[in-house]
DNA sequence: GTCTATAACGAGATAGAC
DNA sequence: GTCTATCTCGTTATAGAC
């Protein structure tokens, strides 16, 4: 996500003072990032607060609940990883190189000393406020939609190898990948990450 | 965990009741489903307390801080897993059983409706004191360790296939079945886990 | 070892002035 | 849209009686 490529539709003219980071967006960059790394039970309005030098009342003047500010980062993130899944589409790479930008996505997130969003978040499942929950599961299944329509043409296109059903393999990517985010950030780091990512993208392209 | 097979050590002569659950032990029964279910930071000592009807105050007699209280949850279900790993190299089977019954570990856990303890701890992190963040580590490196030596020797013994290392398959199969049952309590339940790790098996014992 | 009572603090949230 | 002030409740933790 946030890759170039598409200056064009950001442009807003005759607007005074271009301020690309108004308040409310501040204030969902700060949280995503306190929820990527502490959990949603492991961070306070008065943590955004400090950060900020923004009073608690102004954050609710934004985001009245924090269930309604966590299901605001989750739109705004689904919204830009869906974004970034057409950009690879976009592309136009063989089904390979896809799985390889895909993966690429989340080595990103990873290198920020973050775990992705929505892995996060399932982790906290059963604390969340349904909108929440739900918002989680949709973003998994986008996911899995993607994934398992390039393993599909993949394998049609013989550039891809893999036992089982498409839909099952890209339930497994997508699991692998959450779970190698999930103990390389206390176990190992990024080098660990990037040899368990690699190994895995290595058996889907080996024709032995 | 749990299982049988050493009834004898547990034997305590000339004791009146053999109460086998005191206080202590059904404090921290509760606090593990708990934090399996909520996460560390997704309960409290009034949960506890609700559930088996002891005051706080009696919570904190028996486990004075929330952080030792995590440390002891760490320290009994890293020796009970140790013990199940023992066991399974007890039973003697080939390197490809003996990946089935630690995968049935995981599935046993799922069918509860919960994460891994120290999966689930992973993800908080960074919220944990440190005595916590060690146990994490050190349960993590143990499971690599023990499924390290099963890859080498199913490698050996030619009843295991894999591409790599068995250092880098063993950190690839403990990522995979933590975030498979990750994204499996949002997603898909224990169906989906199922589908994912017969995969992940039947990878490993491919001759293709 | 368990209880009642309470301290000390932080959480999410609201009222209303500016 | 931001602020100060405040409310209510939950959280971890302690004191001391039984």
């Amino acid at each position: 996500m946030r890759q170039a490529g598409h200056a064009v539709q950001c442009y807003k003219p005759a607007m005074a003072a271009p301020r690309r980071t108004d308040t409310a967006d501040r204030i969902l960059d700060v949280a995503e990032r306190l929820v990527q790394t502490k959990g949603y039970n492991g961070f306070s309005y008065a943590d955004i607060s400090a950060e900020l030098k923004v009073q608690k009342a102004s954050l609710h003047h934004h985001y009245p609940t924090k269930a309604i500010l966590g299901k605001t980062l989750i739109a705004r993130h689904s919204k830009r990883f869906i974004s970034a899944l057409a950009a690879i589409d976009e592309a136009g790479g063989e089904p390979p190189a896809k799985l390889k930008a895909y993966a690429k996505l989340y080595t990103g997130v990873l290198r920020k000393q973050r775990m992705c969003l929505c892995g996060m978040l399932a982790a906290d499942f059963e604390t969340l406020p349904k909108p929440m929950r739900t918002g989680v599961v949709e973003f998994f299944a986008a996911n899995e939609a993607w994934l398992t329509e390039v393993l599909e043409d993949g394998r049609k296109r013989k550039t891809l190898r893999f036992e089982g059903t498409s839909s099952a393999t890209a339930s497994f990517l997508l699991s692998s990948l959450e779970g190698a985010m999930l103990v390389a950030r206390s176990l190992g780091g990024m080098a660990r990450f990037e040899t368990v990512v690699s190994k895995m993208l290595c058996d889907l392209t080996s024709f032995r």
